[in-house]
DNA sequence: TCTCGTTCTTGGACAGCGTTACATGATCTC
DNA sequence: GAGATCATGTAACGCTGTCCAAGAACGAGA
């Protein structure tokens, strides 16, 4: 009656819907109607079910197309390509982080990514630290993006940074009204994916055409 | 007897000695000799508790003294404490990051790098945006530390990315081999840092003195 | 048709978690 | 000494993941 793949359907349905912490054994049961021991029978433990399901969101993932003229535009598409979908899908995100499966969820954009970064000159090694280099600061930033939305008002950055008793002596007015102000994080992501790309991906040549 | 002090001392020490999954409620006052529902009447929730923890290490971290000849390279340097402090105290970390406390715990150093990017010219909502930029970098590097001392072997990104069923087709042998292989991620970070730092903070003066 | 073995499902338990209502003892104040 | 405040303990509630032993469905062989 309830196969894997109809448990792990639903578990993805029920954690988008309802956020990741509302993935419980008894709750997905539930869901299914079911015992919970048969999702032990047909997916496993808990940890086989969350990694399944983010594997399972991950290939699902994959499926837009890379956009971009140059090599390197398209390592970039590939970097905003994960971090849009990631946030389009925040609960499945946040699932996989806490997991520690993150480059599960991304597995076949990274990869991706490693086939743009070869046509751009890059493989072996520096391929290797590049995606990571790049995938990194994606995380990075995913988990600020994620935070803010779930974070109770008095850990939030804002909060933190704003509430400073004596040592602001030194700090300038204005930067600290600043930091009270939450950033346009799409923003600062963006320049900063270009500042590390570009540091990593050679200067493209079509840029230089004209030389 | 049991002072909030006291609570706190222990469960800090708690952590850094079994990590944070030891750090329960009952395990805490098991170690104080006391019931759980002392720590609820001196230092509050669950959360309160991680959050008091958190921001006690916080500042001890702070402690260490900023180094570096121009502006940028002590910008550098902050970033740099910031990693290494964090992986020095990684359960502290680990238990920060899944509280949605890392900027808690990151606070004091936050605050130094904010008064560095201002001795090198970066003032106002630009300090911000280049605060967020340096800290999401060093906490996505920090995230790809931490994970891959307790990911089971299966998620690894190593094992991961090495997985390729039918889609190796495209991908360089000699960069299949090396996304198998784990990176060297300081170095990688490193260079990772140098190149959003220079990206924010415009070119020292020093290093162009003999202009 | 009956039976055996495998596949699948279930109910009920166990230990652990955070949390709280309530009772008790200690300590200080008037 | 009486009363209020502080500090701690006992025992429970509801939730979690997990597992065991027992039963139900089902396909195949006699």
């Amino acid at each position: 009656m309830a196969t894997g793949d109809e448990i792990l359907d639903r578990a993805l349905a029920l954690v988008e819907a309802e956020g990741a912490e509302a993935l419980t054994m008894r709750r997905l049961a539930g869901e299914l109607g079911v015992a919970t021991t048969t999702i032990y029978w047909h997916v496993g433990n808990r940890d086989d079910l969350v990694t399944a399901v983010v594997r399972r969101h991950g290939e699902q993932m994959a499926r837009t197309p890379v956009n971009g003229a140059t090599a390197r535009d398209r390592v970039l598409d590939v970097a905003r390509l994960i971090w849009r979908t990631s946030l389009e899908h925040r609960e499945v995100t946040r699932l996989a982080a806490a997991h520690g499966a993150s480059t599960l969820q991304a597995r076949e954009l990274e990869l991706a990514m490693a086939r743009e970064l070869q046509t751009a000159g890059v493989v072996g090694t520096a391929a290797r630290d590049a995606m990571r280099a790049i995938t990194a600061c994606v995380g990075g930033f995913l988990v600020v993006a994620l935070r803010n939305d779930q974070t109770p008002e008095a850990l939030r950055r804002t909060t933190v940074l704003a509430d400073h008793n004596a040592d602001d002596g030194d700090l300038n007015p204005t930067t600290r009204a600043a930091l009270a102000e939450p950033a346009d994080l799409p923003a600062v992501f963006e320049s900063t994916l270009q500042a590390v790309v570009e540091s990593i991906v050679p200067a493209d040549l079509s840029a230089n055409a004209y030389l």
